[in-house]
DNA sequence: CGGGGAGTTGAATGCAGTCAACAAATGTGG
DNA sequence: CCACATTTGTTGACTGCATTCAACTCCCCG
């Protein structure tokens, strides 16, 4: 991990945050809300980000990369709660019970930028814009939670896998500016078992679900990327309405 | 549907909002907060309290009742994405996407306490307040959410029936204020078919694991009433630490 | 007393898990 | 730059949990 506290990124070009998150705000208070970012921090594959149990003081957006947010289980195995990509805010925690429930894993290379969550209530006058901009991202992620919750409980694998592969590739692919590279595909640094513990099923399983949607010709992947061939046939196997999850998953 | 503008029951000696998810605003915001409440609604099984679709222009928190928020899917199912007990507050939404994605429905007598949202939003001197703790209620409702679909996801047919009979029980026992009541059982309109629809089962197979959980000792269950016998016992088939499962279902 | 929803039982089917072995791709150190 | 180790992906055979379908009982409510 590296910190950056000097020369960070300028938040005026980057677009990240307000094309997704923090998208809502008046332009006079995310500018106000992104002089508070303090500094950025860069992360290998494999290192945590945060680990369960710990208190964060900083809100954390990321700028570039893919993190996986998870729980340790008993059984020795973990259930992914998230995947979280560009734009996506982590650890900010407001409530009552300020210790993580989960742990942060950086499965790419990732540039996330930092917020003393202290700043956000110090900052009178972009309080209640903000804590408003908050309390809807919050809904929108128990949204989120709820229909993946509804694709898990109540469709097949192939189903499962279809929609959480679609819902990534949604969400990617809206930080691809050009849309013919979109028809190219995504970077997708995530394994089948990645997908095996975000679902619930084995990764054996999610590999022969994976060679049935190749032979449908739905999906194409080599290494660590993924190419959506026919995002409506896509779909229907996923049981869900594109332009339906589209709403869901993209904030703009 | 009965609507009551006058002589409502009072708020000071009500405690269900202080009780659950209100706690955490100091007294006098909470006074004022309540002091916005224009109505109560009584609600008979089997009436909706609104339809997905909807735009609610009012934040309900549920008096006494059980409630149940759920989904129709396209192929004539239903999944229930959360049972609503007294002190829960629902169809909020503060954010961009102001239609409802979901319906909720009465499954026994209810009575709720209704607050106009637009007051929310004018009564500034508690909008700060008012919205980090709606925060910290989304918080709650996106953690207990990532517990359940961990449960659905990973568990046995068992366990989840267990641990979904758990977390009710804990939640509607922390309305009884005589601890003694509660080894008596409590009220529990549920059909198995309802916790078939929240948990992705079939209701024949919810049966015989209700059949199993019997003989094992762990719960009785007659009409419209549930008594757990050893909280211990039926948090182990769970698969959950039963201090946790409370920190997480109860806010107190 | 009769109707309808909720609960119960049995037998047959099938989806997904388990175990074990192997192939391919990736990364690391010499 | 090659050799080796590790991770990731692939295949096959067997097992078992949960579904499906159908029939039937019980209980509540009008």
């Amino acid at each position: 991990m590296r910190i950056i506290t000097q020369n960070l990124s300028d938040c005026e070009k980057c677009g990240v945050c307000k094309m997704t998150l923090l998208g809502e705000l008046e332009t006079t208070v995310l500018d106000k809300v992104m002089k508070l970012r303090s500094s950025q921090y860069i992360y290998s594959p494999g290192e945590y980000l945060y680990h369960a149990g710990e208190t964060p003081d900083r809100a954390l957006t990321i700028h570039k990369g893919w993190v996986i947010l998870f729980k340790d289980l008993d059984d020795g195995s973990r259930q992914i709660l998230r995947f979280a990509l560009a734009g996506d805010l982590l650890s900010y925690r407001i409530g009552l019970k300020n210790t993580l429930d989960h742990s942060a894993i950086a499965v790419s290379d990732v540039t996330v930028c930092s917020f003393p969550i202290e700043s956000f209530r110090q900052e009178k006058s972009i309080l209640p814009d903000l804590s408003f901009a908050i309390s809807s991202i919050s809904e929108l992620m128990t949204a989120q939670c709820y229909a993946t919750f509804t694709s898990i409980a109540k469709e097949s694998g192939e189903a499962k896998v279809a929609f959480l592969l679609l819902s990534l590739f949604l969400r990617e692919s809206e930080h691809s500016l050009k849309k013919k590279d979109i028809n190219e595909g995504i970077f997708f640094p995530i394994t089948q078992e990645d997908i095996a513990d975000a679902l619930g099923l084995t990764s054996i399983h999610v590999n022969r679900i994976y060679q049935g949607l190749r032979k449908q010709g739905l999906i194409e992947c080599k290494s660590k990327h993924l190419r959506v061939i026919d995002q409506n046939k896509l779909a229907k196997v996923a049981h869900a309405k594109l332009p339906e999850l589209k709403k869901l998953m993209i904030v703009s």
